[in-house]
DNA sequence: ATTACATTTCGATATATAACGAAATGAGAT
DNA sequence: ATCTCATTTCGTTATATATCGAAATGTAAT
């Protein structure tokens, strides 16, 4: 039963919203996501962790990068109902509206290993 | 922007998933919840008052009790529809559903003041 | 007004969480 | 095999949260 408040308390951060949203963009690396958020690498990959723990998002690799994307495949139902939600949310919000311009201009090649 | 957050944090507390569950079978007084969650009671009014601050329930007086019930009149969007959505879960859950038989048999008058 | 009692607030404590930097990991390129 | 570098894990710290018991509050009945 602790699936359901688990599912509620990995979107009761800021930082993991802004995180789902950006990923209705593009998929992105956790360089890219780093970038935006303007928080440590280590802290952004904790973040990842939690959404990916609860299929909100998946990760595959490509190269030397990993990358994050939206989970439309759930097989858990509070997820399948919230993402959607998530997604529907928040059209006009300011930092999301900033972060998505940043997230459609930043490019890992220049971003990264500098 | 923080208010979708907190719509969610109000969530991730089983305990405060319990109390929802339990509203649904009626409207309910502090020592009621108390009773069928084992907590102190001033655990519960904390919980219920952030249920309450989010827009989820609402109280209100009723002798010397305070009735808190659903909120079905919410003004938060995110509430409106997370509140149905977790009325439409935990259909089959086993604590849930104990909890539930529990409200049906307290009685406040027998539970309170002795 | 005094008493009784449901509820809330306060103060303390223990656990959980978010954040950071540094060190470890692991995969691609040389 | 070694090097590079994106990512993860670890250790630490600061803040937030859940919990309790005790004290304060407020209302209803006497």
């Amino acid at each position: 039963m602790q699936k359901i408040a688990k599912a509620f308390k990995a979107l009761s951060d800021i930082n993991r919203i802004r995180i789902l949203k950006m990923l209705e963009v593009r998929p992105l690396c956790v360089c890219e996501i780093t970038e935006v958020l303007k928080l440590a690498t280590s802290t952004v990959s904790k973040h990842l962790s939690i959404l990916r723990d609860t299929e909100y998002i998946t990760d595959t690799k490509e190269g030397k990068w990993v990358n994050y994307a939206l989970n439309h495949e759930q097989q858990n139902e509070y997820v399948r109902h919230l993402l959607p939600l998530v997604r529907s949310w928040l059209p006009a919000d300011e930092t999301i509206a900033a972060d998505k311009e940043k997230v459609a201009l930043v490019d890992r090649n220049k971003l990264c290993g500098i």
